[in-house]
DNA sequence: GCTACACCCGGACGATCGCACGGATGTTCG
DNA sequence: CGAACATCCGTGCGATCGTCCGGGTGTAGC
């Protein structure tokens, strides 16, 4: 399947394959991540997490979203298994779900805030 | 500029408000995620930081992925910022950047590898 | 010089994503 | 009972993403 057959450093190629997640593996990270890489979903983490409940009128009021973009992000997360909801009459509270995922992604969003505030976004230094 | 205007837990929200992070910073954040958030690049990043440097053909070897993909995820990770090169010759050597994102990157890789294998992509607890 | 190689680049295609719109569901109040 | 309300669901559109394809650049060896 490889389009050449010389291998520079077979020996770092052996080492570095018994390290390497399985495709399989990196897929399923790849789907939690891209779940937590979208602006209105972490900050919808985000206000959950700073808040107890909220439900989704407020919600979207918290983060000046429009009520639409909040319903798909909840809708997402809820599937994605992140947020549990609580029906009370006709309002629908959210909440970090139960199994949440660690404390570490919130570690990671938050580490990734404060990075990306010092750096920018595609900022190198050459 | 909200479609309704009654916030049912005007305090909550307000201290919502104050801890949820500015849209912008959020789009910054997002756009790293993203950058993590596929499987050829994620591979990339944990390959390259269990051997010091891998050049373009040994790294789609170790990823058993196509040089196509393996070239265009450099691409991105150069983009970003995240992966350095070194060409010795008709060769080139990638590794980690200098200035890698704090470990805490790959702290939050490793972590979610171990979640995702736990309870798999849309695993709830019943 | 000329061929083979390792890699990069740009365009094209299919797939997916995020959001806006319309309709539907269940709930509260007069 | 009927109207207003908060929310959910399915659909469609524009944008982006990831991969494949073809051609290009610079180096190593004959």
């Amino acid at each position: 399947m490889a389009d050449h057959a010389h291998p520079v450093d077979a020996d770092r190629v052996a080492r570095a394959r018994t390290r390497v997640p399985t495709r399989e593996d990196a897929v399923a990270v790849a789907e939690v991540l891209t779940v937590l890489a979208d602006p209105t979903r972490a900050r919808v983490l985000h206000a959950l997490d700073a808040v107890e409940e909220l439900c989704v009128g407020d919600l979207a009021l918290a983060l000046e979203a429009s009520e639409d973009a909040v319903g798909y992000a909840l809708r997402v997360l809820r599937g994605a298994g992140l947020v549990s909801n609580r029906k009370v009459g006709r309002v629908v509270f959210y909440r970090l779900a139960a199994g949440f995922p660690e404390p570490l992604a919130e570690h990671c969003l938050r580490a990734l805030t404060d990075l990306s505030r010092r750096s920018g976004t595609g900022g190198s230094t050459p």
